[in-house]
DNA sequence: ACAAGGATTCACT
DNA sequence: GTGAATCCTTGTA
């Protein structure tokens, strides 16, 4: 996957558009964030190589998931070639197919909430632990099918939910779509000086 | 072996 | 807007 493997803040918008498929469901991912290993103190990736971040330092296209906050998973697109750990979290989608089971998985919510934050696209999609490592472009259930367009119009701004590093503008979303979280930066994050 | 903190979400005021 | 839930991973003793 040779298109994965230039600079991670570079790769990671290319992935906007894509579509994430897992069994029945199928996501049009809409935001996502970069995160560059061992060059990036939000990366979990930044100290060396763990049990947990192992696949982020194998070949791009693999799945990297990891379990968060004690109730949530979150999934990321390796990216960067074998032996760099970078990685590309999906930050929210939108549901463009199997609406019904996902929202099975996701009890009673808005189609626009489906997937819209990364632990609820995870669960939409049905994503966790045994996810872990999945080859994206093999003939598994798992797949991502990167949009051939590049995105028509994308916005740029910093990271969601990192204590550190929080000024890179690493965050990508589809300008305009309603499929894009609003959160705030996080609380534990320094705040930026003022305008 | 232990303690601290986290790439979040949801319910409640 | 604020706070709780919840458990895995990691660094340190």
């Amino acid at each position: 996957m040779t298109l994965l493997e230039g600079p991670v803040d570079e790769v990671a918008p290319t992935l906007l558009g894509g579509l994430l498929r897992h069994g029945e469901v199928t996501v049009r991912l809409t935001e996502v964030e970069a995160y560059d290993g061992a060059h990036d103190p939000a990366s979990h990736a930044y100290r060396g190589r763990t049990a947990r971040t192992e696949v982020m330092f194998g070949p791009p296209g693999h799945l990297y998931v990891y379990f968060s906050y004690g109730m949530h998973w979150a999934a990321n697109v390796v990216c960067g070639p074998d032996g760099t750990a970078a990685g590309t979290l999906l930050r929210a989608g939108e549901v463009v197919e199997g609406v019904e089971v996902a929202r099975s998985r996701r009890g009673r919510c808005s189609d626009r909430d489906l997937a819209r934050g990364p632990g609820r696209l995870t669960q939409a999609l049905g994503l966790g632990a045994d996810q872990k490592g999945t080859y994206l472009f093999g003939d598994g259930p798992l797949t991502l099918e990167l949009d051939p367009q590049p995105a028509s119009a994308l916005s740029v701004g910093p990271r969601v939910g990192v204590s550190a590093a929080a000024e890179r503008p690493w965050r990508f979303w589809l300008t305009g779509s309603r499929f894009v979280s609003d959160y705030k930066r996080s609380p534990r994050a320094p705040q930026l000086p003022p305008a």
